[in-house]
DNA sequence: CGTGATAAGTTCACGGTCTGAACTAATCAT
DNA sequence: ATGATTAGTTCAGACCGTGAACTTATCACG
């Protein structure tokens, strides 16, 4: 039954509005009366809540500009000096920070390319740092938390589950770690599985679909779940384990214990292995000129992960599937076979036939989104922000 | 991005708090004190809601109790004309029928038995009415809505999408059929998957845990997915069709139209066949009395039925299965082939072992579900009764 | 150059809401 | 009977969004 354990309080109505304001000027510049107008809120209770944000350097009133017709509008925009995020990644092959506005404009970025796979815990933590340093605002700019990107399965606590690529980090509690190394307070860390995050910030790219699955084709296969434009994270926080879904029970055996997980058939070593690329690059290369065994290789895997992705989708239900990671590279060669998969799986596709689509975001998906869920949860009644 | 679009007011708050004040009393009869201290409001706010709630009807007042010590106190009760929920069930071989109040406690139920596979439309539907006037109340009293159950996937607007077993029904509004020829307003119906109602009804249950998934175990396979006590119902309202998940890529064909679907491995008419059984009961005494052709077709179904779930699980991380309908009757011999493929495939299975039980609600958990359902959306706030 | 139309933004009385403290009511133990 | 104890009520105070009236600022037109 819906929990309505919490009591309304007046002074949350006002948090939540204040929200909303400071959240439209995020979204897109406007004056009072706009705001007023987006939000459904009347031009006097925007008003108050303007001066608030202002009195607190939140937002910054333009100099009045004319529109034409009428007194002029004075557009409001985020203070240079509001509270900015702090995104890191730390990923098998390269480390990655971002520093973003509440917008989720960059601001600035830093990435270092190694190999981590048998790096000790404490040598990835403090790989961690230094990208968060290099990002770090020069000015005395409040950061308002650090999100942390990994490969792995990450409960809720920031404990990290299972990682297969960083061994070194299992059992881990990341946020525990970053925020004793970093000196900042515990709870201003947020620590989340990288396709989550990609799946985040391929929501927050201009157009994106409010409902969709994104799938981060990495050295591991995960998925990211958004619902109405909120990421689904499970009970625990570890949903979307899509690369152990298994499509053959007695398939093939996988590193996780059990047999015909899609990873073993579509996962990016799979991939090189059974099409003889050395490398990513040398696979896509073999995609562009058309060489067949890079074609048909790619065709079976996508139809593995069609097979994978129909039960995830007649499970969660979900419209529509991005393709992340190696597969958006490779995207002309493994769509069509993961659609066709889809379309003859999903129980629902004759009414509402499934889309298949490449990511729109690039190789720093999972560090934007590390930032913007920061974001997000500084924009969320009751946090930080307000 | 979190959707903050609606703007909060006063209002608001009121509502939200008369309907958690409501909901304490549902819950567990009380004082006004003691509802004070179970909400966190404050004595004052919580008098003035209850005054208001008795002005209503939906609440009376016992006369005064003492409590050893101080002032007696008057528990609060629902009004015995408060309105009540009705839950109505289209399957393949019976109607059901209940009326409850705001708790849930049945107050007239109703079941007939028939083979309805080939019925017409209308017939469908007027069956639905029959039921359902048999469990309307007598005195006036005020039915807050009413919530289908039907064995097939469900639109959020109630439109059935796809119904195998009940092929009239495909692309019916139902919501729009029961909402007319009962001369109620359609708005007050609710039309979902029997699954997911009945994972509601086991959410219910006492001490119900508050993420799980429901497995029903029908002539097809569905599941209802709870995470953090609430429906999880998917982008359209078509979440946990594990009937059709594919265990086996080039595996058995499948109705639905794709092959190696669990339903074909572990379904009734699976069971039924492989086991040499004529009837569910049978299968059940073969069961009880231990036949080896039983036990044997119960342990293959159920690591058919297990792997399909782990990629659930997987899917929404959930750490426990509640076996329902026919698996719930046969959980002995099923439940542990379930469970120890579970443990073999599900990720996060080391840290958090998966637990399977058999459901701890009958063969109206359905029925239950949908009042259930009802009584959901009437407390929800912006709903019909605040 | 002045006038009126137009739109942005502000002010303020009002009604609704919860809180917290003071107060009244009712019972029991002594 | 008296005091302790708990239930429930009353009321002033503070907060919040609304809506209408008002002020401010610009442009178009004559």
């Amino acid at each position: 039954m819906t929990e309505h354990r919490v009591p309304a309080r007046q002074a949350g109505v006002r948090s939540h509005n204040v929200a909303l304001v400071l959240w439209s000027v995020v979204r897109a510049t406007g004056s009072r009366a706009d705001v007023a107008a987006r939000t459904g809120l009347t031009k006097a209770a925007v008003s108050s809540m303007v001066d608030e944000l202002i009195e607190r350097r939140l937002l910054v009133e333009d100099s009045p500009m004319s529109n034409g017709r009428g007194r002029p509008s004075k557009l409001l925009r985020l203070h240079p000096m509001a509270p900015v995020a702090i995104g890191v990644e730390l990923n098998v092959d390269y480390v990655a920070a971002v520093r973003t506005d509440l917008a989720g404009r960059e601001l600035a970025t830093h990435r270092i390319e190694l190999d981590d796979r048998r790096l000790a815990r404490a040598d990835l933590i403090r790989y961690l740092v230094v990208a968060w340093r290099a990002v770090r605002p020069a000015a005395p700019v409040t950061v308002l938390g650090t999100g942390v990107a990994l490969p792995g399965i990450v409960g809720r606590d920031g404990t990290v589950w299972r990682a297969p690529n960083l061994p070194s980090l299992s059992g881990v509690n990341v946020a525990n770690s970053v925020a004793t190394a970093l000196r900042i307070p515990k709870r201003s860390v947020i620590v989340d599985n990288e396709a989550n995050l990609a799946a985040l910030a391929e929501l927050h790219a201009p157009d994106a679909e409010r409902d969709f699955v994104y799938v981060s084709g990495e050295i591991g296969v995960g998925a990211g779940i958004v619902i109405g434009g909120e990421l689904f994270r499970g009970a625990a926080g570890l949903a979307g384990e899509l690369g152990h879904v298994s499509i053959a029970a007695e398939g093939r055996t996988c590193g996780c214990g059990g047999c015909g997980c899609v990873e073993q058939y579509a996962g990016q070593d799979a991939l090189l292995a059974a099409s003889g690329c050395p490398t990513v690059e040398a696979l896509v290369e073999a995609v562009r000129a058309g060489r067949p065994a890079a074609t048909r290789t790619l065709a079976h895997a996508g139809a593995a992960l069609g097979t994978a992705l129909a039960g995830m989708l007649n499970i969660v239900d979900v419209p529509t599937v991005v393709l992340g990671g190696v597969y958006a590279r490779v995207f002309e060669a493994i769509g069509p076979a993961v659609e066709a998969e889809l379309q003859r799986r999903v129980l629902a596709a004759d009414a509402r036939r499934p889309t298949v689509r490449a990511s729109r975001t690039g190789a720093d998906a999972a560090v934007q989104g590390a930032a913007a869920s920061v974001v997000q949860r500084g924009l969320a009644v009751g946090s930080m922000l307000f």
